[in-house]
RNA sequence: GUCCUCGUAGCUCAGCUGGAUAGAGCUCACGCCUUCUAAGCGUGUGGUCAAGAGUUCGAAUCUCUUCGAGGACACCA
């Protein structure tokens, strides 16, 4: 048994109902960890919840059920009725350190728990426009989708992840106009370079290479001919580019899905979803162009679906590809977009329900702006003046590990300052390097040839100490944790469970030896503890996407 | 003007969907290495939760108003 909060829930959830016949859900019953230490290991505020229901004092409700949650729970030590009307639980010590063999048997799997039930979801993030480099801004939002992605598949959620490559529109042909701008310039000759083109230097390497490979048979050739070389061939290199940062990044993509796709075989799935909408009398022509009524789902205004000169609007293929993500069996989507495309989220979640999805389809994550600061001063980044930071020279600057956990460790509904100076600090002012190096000690203190080697025991009854129980309980509840934080989509929950973890680790640590020469019995229990806590440190690590170093 | 995301210690941020005396880290001051890594630990200083009102046993958390920061309001993608 691991998980102690479920057990008290359904011992009071019983003891609920079998005094004042009352049931009582998760919303009324919650069980929690008081801040307070002394307040007990869990406590409850349920009595106070069901003042208003039962007509009595909080304190009376729960005096007169304590006995019979007692009978209910046989493995508290204490249960108390205190001041306003909690009920706090005490456990005996011995009932923590009994998760230590079943952590260390359990291993990487540690933390895994079905509280996704095996529902299938598909991610999609970064999916940055294959123009230029991934930036700062994308490598916010891609440690945060990664880490939400592990989260749910330590969860138990089928996840696919997938990028949405923009492959079709208007900034492509900007991507091709640019690099044949560039391959004229290689060889001497004018070429005009368009006023919203791509000025920064991977177009211009890249249209070198093109001239260095095919030399100037693209001078002379046919335009419409030279223009589809040129964008199919950029969009292919930058893909690659990005596929590779990301890589680096330790971030990888199960599926990548080309906007263009959609416009195979005749757009046979935009028509059919086009069809769809207007068999429903969802969209009406005016003025040329083809609208969808948003308004009557929540939108200010309605959006064009085909614009007047015929071609469609971004929105219509990405309703296509929203619907084809269904399609394949995945009933529910999150995609993580720019705090810019706020207000593309009600337009796309107009369209899924007007087509007849249920409202819980998509889920949409803004992530808020990122500013790149050194000194107290902003390091600008620009796609368009090539003094970007991508994403390559920040892992190659501060490391990936230090890169992943800072996007990581602050929500992404607020606009962040990011410090490169502080994220480059090898010392206890960067918590990934704190974090880190409490790992780097327990494996020490494990495979130090002077201490001896830990075995499995059955009792360990003499991990007394208060630090000892307190990482205990934590161990206990994180598989709980990796839940709370994947239903909520919050990684910076693990990294704040990591940092309390590692401080209570970091204490323990010089206040008590875990080698006693003495007492060969105390010190291999401790060993157990140490051992536990260093898988459940490395898995919590992993979550994020951060290395666990042996040494440092 | 309308709509989003925000406003918590000097700085960077938590606050578990309404609970106990609002928490960490950094900074600053003073201590701790003959013993498992001092990239560490301990002690102390610091608050009108932007402001005001409301909802109730109880509000940093929910509602409204005001102020402030950033973003979005295309037949662009």
């Amino acid at each position: 048994m691991s998980d102690f909060t479920r057990t008290i829930f359904t011992a009071v959830q019983t003891a609920v109902k079998n005094v004042y016949d009352v049931d009582v859900d998760e919303k009324m019953l919650v069980v929690e960890t008081p801040k307070d230490p002394r307040m007990g290991d869990y406590s409850t505020s349920v009595a106070m919840r069901l003042a208003r229901v039962l007509h009595k004092s909080p304190m009376e409700i729960g005096e007169g059920m304590k006995e019979e949650i007692a009978k209910q729970f046989p493995a508290a030590s204490s249960i108390e009725v205190v001041k306003p009307g909690f009920i706090n639980f005490r456990l005996n010590h011995s009932s923590f350190s009994s998760a230590i063999n079943s952590i260390i048997d359990a291993g990487d799997d540690y933390g895994k728990n079905d509280s996704g039930k095996g529902d299938r979801v598909l991610v999609e993030w970064v999916s940055a426009n294959p123009t230029g480099d991934l930036h700062c801004g994308h490598a916010r939002n891609a440690a945060w989708g990664d880490a939400i992605c592990r989260l749910m598949e330590k969860s138990g959620y089928d996840v696919l992840r997938e990028y949405y490559i923009n492959d079709a529109g208007n900034q492509i042909v900007m991507l091709g106009e640019s690099l044949i701008a560039r391959y004229f310039e290689h060889f001497g000759k004018e070429y005009p370079l368009p006023e919203n083109g791509y000025h920064a230097r991977d177009i211009i390497d890249i249209a070198n290479d093109i001239a260095a490979k095919d030399g100037e048979k693209w001078l002379d050739a046919d335009p419409k001919e030279r223009l589809d070389y040129f964008k199919a061939e950029g969009v292919r290199r930058k893909l690659k580019a990005i596929e590779d940062d990301l890589e680096l990044y330790r971030v990888h993509m199960d599926s990548w899905m080309h906007e263009t796709f959609f416009y195979e075989n005749n757009s046979e799935r935009i028509r059919k979803v086009l069809d769809t909408m207007q068999a429903k009398g969802l969209t009406y022509e005016k003025d040329g162009a083809l609208w969808f009524r948003s308004t009557e789902y929540g939108d200010d205004k309605d959006r064009v679906l085909r614009k007047s000169d015929g071609t469609l609007a971004y929105l219509t293929p990405d309703i296509a590809n929203h619907v084809y993500k269904v399609e394949r069996g995945y009933p529910h989507l999150v995609d993580l977009w720019g705090a810019d495309h706020h207000s593309y989220v009600v337009r796309m979640k107009a369209a899924l329900k007007a087509l007849g999805y249920p409202d819980d389809t998509l889920s949409v994550d803004l992530i808020q702006m990122v500013r790149m600061v050194e000194d107290g001063k902003e390091v600008k980044m620009s796609k368009r003046t090539g003094n970007a930071i991508t994403i390559r020279e920040l892992c190659e600057d501060v490391g990936v590990d230090a890169a992943r956990w800072f996007f990581v460790s602050k929500d992404v509904s607020t606009q962040m300052d990011f410090d490169m100076k502080l994220a480059r600090t090898k010392d206890n002012n960067n918590p990934v390097y704190y974090a880190q190096y409490a790992y780097s000690r327990m494996h020490s203190i494990l495979t130090n040839p002077d201490i001896p080697a830990f075995h499995k025991v059955d009792s360990y009854d003499r991990l007394t100490d208060e630090k000892e129980t307190l990482m205990l309980k934590m161990m206990n509840e994180f598989p709980r944790e990796v839940a709370s934080a994947a239903a909520s989509r919050k990684p910076n929950k693990i990294t704040e469970y990591i940092l309390t973890f590692v401080r209570t680790f970091h204490s323990y640590y010089n206040s008590t030896r875990v080698n006693v020469p003495d007492d060969p019995e105390l010190t291999n229990q401790r060993l157990g503890l140490v051992k536990a806590a260093s898988v459940t440190l490395k898995n919590a690590l992993d979550l994020i996407g951060v290395a666990a170093p042996d040494k440092m």
